[in-house]
DNA sequence: TCACCAAACGGAACGCTATTCCGTTTATTT
DNA sequence: AAATAAACGGAATAGCGTTCCGTTTGGTGA
């Protein structure tokens, strides 16, 4: 979320700094987009989002040239959030449970995202970057999280944590006509299953 | 032929028949849009597709009271094509090159789909009943070119016709940043494994 | 053959969208 | 406090799906 406002960058000249109320409306907009996608989909219109974050429609095109480049900065930001929340849980509890909770948190992340994996495979060339940062930041996190549950012997060393996103991600993507919460329950029944005849563990319940 | 119209209509007659005119319009807005979804996806306007028709857009809503109504048809129309394209290959061909041409037909089929994938899963209704179609008509055809296939020994029976049906469905999606035609490729090394130590074949090349 | 008429038509009109333009406001600097 | 460029809001533009409505026309019964 802050990045390094160069105090002596190369080029600048004048580098004056970023606007304070610039900044300000900048998080207002994310926090409005977010907030907007969960509730219609990445359809939300723009109007709605900037009514939202109390700016105009200029605005949001001031800081994103395109709507689809908003929707790809609100993505990351959360998958940042996603990140984040691997260490945190890390540190707070035992590894197999903080690997299970790390799911069903991302999982929650994935249902929210209601037309996004549409949006990917629309050759939309703002979303190109996404599976690269998804590789980059996503992947490592829950591989340190696996990899712990696995050294407690609790859990067995039979998934890679990229095949263990992809496919709790895949289960999460909201299906027409499916009952939502179906897929925390598969999860749940992904870890289990890992879980099973575990060296130094028993299924779950 | 023989009634009053209109006078007593007895169930079942036709009160009048379907405008020829009306027929011919139906089949060039069928054939313009296949043209102008190739061209440039399913997002193509619908104004355009009237336009390559040489009709009116009411014309267009008259037959396909929504724009997805319209591409679902299209779809199914292309489908039946594929499945009555496997009944010849059947005939004209040896039963595994049967199936292999009949695969890359497939592909190509899917992979002039942009942003079918999307579509599919934005939620609108009127593509709800298109899975069920793929499963009572493609799955079957394929099913038998499979069969037959196996029948020879000269590929191995390790695959289902829906599990192979949908792998190449995947693989021809077109990706983003990704070569085209690598997707025949990867349908051709599925061919080739399914042929691999096969009982009364060898490895292609 | 011809007159009739509902089915079918074309294109303008409507409402909603993303995106751009431009005159005005304001945070920052001097 | 004045100067100034960054940042602003909202109206304007352009393009979409969908609807409306006056006009045309293929089939039919006379």
């Amino acid at each position: 979320m802050s990045e390094g406002a160069g105090r002596h960058d190369g080029a600048g000249h004048k580098p004056r700094q970023v606007r304070a109320d610039a900044q300000r409306n900048l998080d207002a907009l994310l926090e409005a987009a977010k907030a907007a996608f969960a509730e219609a989909g990445v359809d939300a219109p723009v109007r709605d989002i900037a009514g939202r974050a109390g700016v105009g429609v200029a605005t949001v095109y001031r800081h994103f040239p395109h709507r689809a480049d908003l929707i790809a900065a609100v993505f990351r930001r959360e998958m940042d959030a996603c990140v984040d929340a691997a260490s945190v849980l890390a540190a707070t509890h035992e590894p197999v449970e903080a690997l299970a909770l790390w799911l069903q948190r991302f999982a929650g992340f994935i249902a929210t995202k209601r037309g996004l994996a549409a949006a990917l495979y629309s050759g939309d060339p703002a979303y190109e970057a996404l599976p690269g940062y998804w590789e980059t930041r996503l992947v490592p996190a829950i591989g340190k999280l696996l990899a712990a549950a696995i050294e407690t012997g609790q859990i067995r060393d039979v998934i890679t944590a990229d095949g263990l996103l992809d496919a709790v991600a895949r289960l999460s993507v909201p299906a027409a006509g499916e009952a939502p919460g179906n897929a925390d329950n598969m999860v749940a029944l992904l870890v289990d299953g890992l879980r099973f005849e575990a060296p130094a563990g028993k299924p779950a319940r």
